[in-house]
DNA sequence: ATGCATGCAAACTCTTTGCAAACGC
DNA sequence: GCGTTTGCAAAGAGTTTGCATGCAT
């Protein structure tokens, strides 16, 4: 997780959005930067206050409409509200569990094997065209556990 | 899924209120008996509409409360938002996939062996207490794959 | 040059809040 | 009777929309 490889997941991301026939427009190109540089899993609020100070004229909806184009393309997740009304997406598009915690509405992530193939088996056995995933469990982080409220 | 389970499964939800020290009013009861009823995956205002029918005075902020309550208590399941930007419920508290059409807004469940004692493995490697779960996929159902919008 | 994308701000919708009245236990 | 719960309505917050302007291709 080096400088280099934050640059090359940027480069995806923008790629990813140029060859669905999207233009590459500076704002566009910020958010996949932004997104890139996260180790967390920020929601679009997140990321507009953070691209403002270098961006003082960005707008909310390009945001939203960038970070919707990504979520369809497939190339990040949206993992929904983490108990702070506020949807929280993640980088990386590949199956794995995403613990939340409904205290700080911190997220990490937890690789798991049982996971691979399983969204492709579901599509064959129902029928559906699956697009995306969205594996949460929700509780206490071990943090939050410890402190009174 | 005959109508005795819907009363069981409506009085283990009011069971479970009660074991949690909560009071048994009219409003909680129907509630209970609401979701025990549904075959679907309904948000809270669906609830709130149909119920409003036969309780004209009850509020939403009591169907949004009940519903909190049967949620941190493991009795029910919230499924984050399906496209729609509400809030829908699953009243299986089993782990199972949620297939969600991002299209329709439907929801269908998948049995999933695969999925048992994840929670508890993810809970044991993380330190996280997990109290709920969120498992979906999401995409086009077999029926809006087939139509052009 | 063409038409997609952006910015701005208002609008929309789901959900929550505060407080007085009502009622379960 | 006590303390929780409800109802009501307004507030709150995240997200979306519409249209004129701007810019990527």
């Amino acid at each position: 997780m080096n400088s280099t490889h934050v640059e090359d997941r940027a480069r995806q991301l923008a790629q990813g959005l140029k060859q669905a026939g999207l233009r590459l427009t500076p704002q566009r190109l910020s958010i996949c930067r932004a997104l890139a540089e996260r180790k967390d899993h920020p929601t679009a609020q997140a990321l507009y206050e953070t691209l403002q100070k270098s961006m003082p004229t960005l707008s909310q909806a390009t945001v939203y409409n960038t970070l919707e184009a990504l979520v369809e393309l497939g190339l990040i997740q949206d993992l929904g509200e983490a108990g702070d009304g506020a949807t929280h997406y993640d980088i990386d598009p590949r199956p794995h569990i995403n613990l939340v915690c409904t205290r700080c509405h911190r997220i990490v992530d937890l690789k798991e094997p049982a996971l691979d193939g399983l969204a492709q088996r579901a599509a064959a056995r129902s029928g559906y065209q699956v697009l995306g995933a969205r594996i949460v469990y929700y509780g206490l982080c071990p943090e939050c556990q410890h402190t009174t409220q």
